[in-house]
DNA sequence: TGAAAGCGCACTGAATCAGTGCTGATTCCC
DNA sequence: GGGAATCAGCACTGATTCAGTGCGCTTTCA
């Protein structure tokens, strides 16, 4: 699927809005009090998120998260990246597609290198795109919901 | 994932194959034969895409497949929203999660705009590149093949 | 010392994905 | 007319991934 996992969502929204108390440590039971997210599931990705270096961790009572760095310093594309590995498109290389399996000429994946182009510009997209763009746009008002995000369960 | 399924690779597989058959009836079987990839998933995907008339069906004993349109009028864009919905990276939209479920104005999703964003970005990028130009890209040879997609693999 | 917060491991149910079985319909060629 | 080749349609299975949770431990501060 050409979409990203809950789990990457919930890290984006976390940062966010780590990203608008930037300076302060918040706990992952603030930020739940201010978005409908599993609690659970928010604290597992931003431990990996801490893993990666993204946010620091702060334990004890008046523990939580902060950014490890300045909101326009941590890039879309780095936590999408942690949270579930680059953007590949295909899985060419991993089955071994291109590689053919007889005559070694014919038999070569006639797509692998124009997605492959498709893929690094996807990364770029990505990565210059940062946490200081998400917190700095506009909130959605529940008005604005638009039907175009909606295609997706109109398939077949 | 922000990766493209197995049908979708398959189907751009051997759309780009019978878009360097343009003009001419090109089976299943035939496309199988250059390509390592299993018939009959590609012949279900083929099979989607003709009901999406991005191909046409020939049945009989000399039948098979071929474009419904000229190469170049055909973006990856229709094929990957055909077999897997467009691309519309998070579920915020069916979630909920910008509407809030309280006060409904401190609870909105943060993320839904710039991340909308992208979206579009994202689709203008896939409906921008046609199957001509993957036709036209040089086939890759195995010895090119590069450590940049194998990223993925050495994640967490 | 207790409450609040993060840490770590592991598990479950649901959804999606990749691939296949089987049968029927259509067309061409002998 | 019959057989072979091809697409059409339905449905199923096993594997993988995803979303979410259970449970107990450690750390810090008041």
């Amino acid at each position: 699927m050409l979409q990203l996992t809950k789990r990457t969502e919930y890290g984006l929204i976390a940062l966010t809005h780590l990203a608008l108390r930037a300076g302060s440590v918040t706990s992952v039971r603030e930020i739940c009090e201010h978005y409908p997210v599993p609690r659970r599931l928010v604290a597992e990705v931003l431990k990996e998120l801490c893993h990666a270096q993204l946010v620091e961790s702060h334990r004890g009572s008046a523990g939580g998260y902060s950014l490890a760095r300045a909101p326009d310093a941590i890039s879309v594309g780095e936590v999408v990246g942690t949270l579930e590995g680059h953007p590949s498109l295909t899985s060419c290389s991993s089955m071994g597609l291109y590689v053919g399996h007889a005559c070694g000429v014919e038999h070569v994946c006639p797509i692998r290198s124009p997605i492959e182009t498709l893929r690094l510009e996807l990364w770029r997209m990505l990565a210059r795109t940062s946490l200081r763009d998400l917190a700095a746009h506009p909130k959605t008002v529940p008005s604005a919901a638009p039907a175009l995000l909606q295609q997706r369960s109109a398939r077949s």
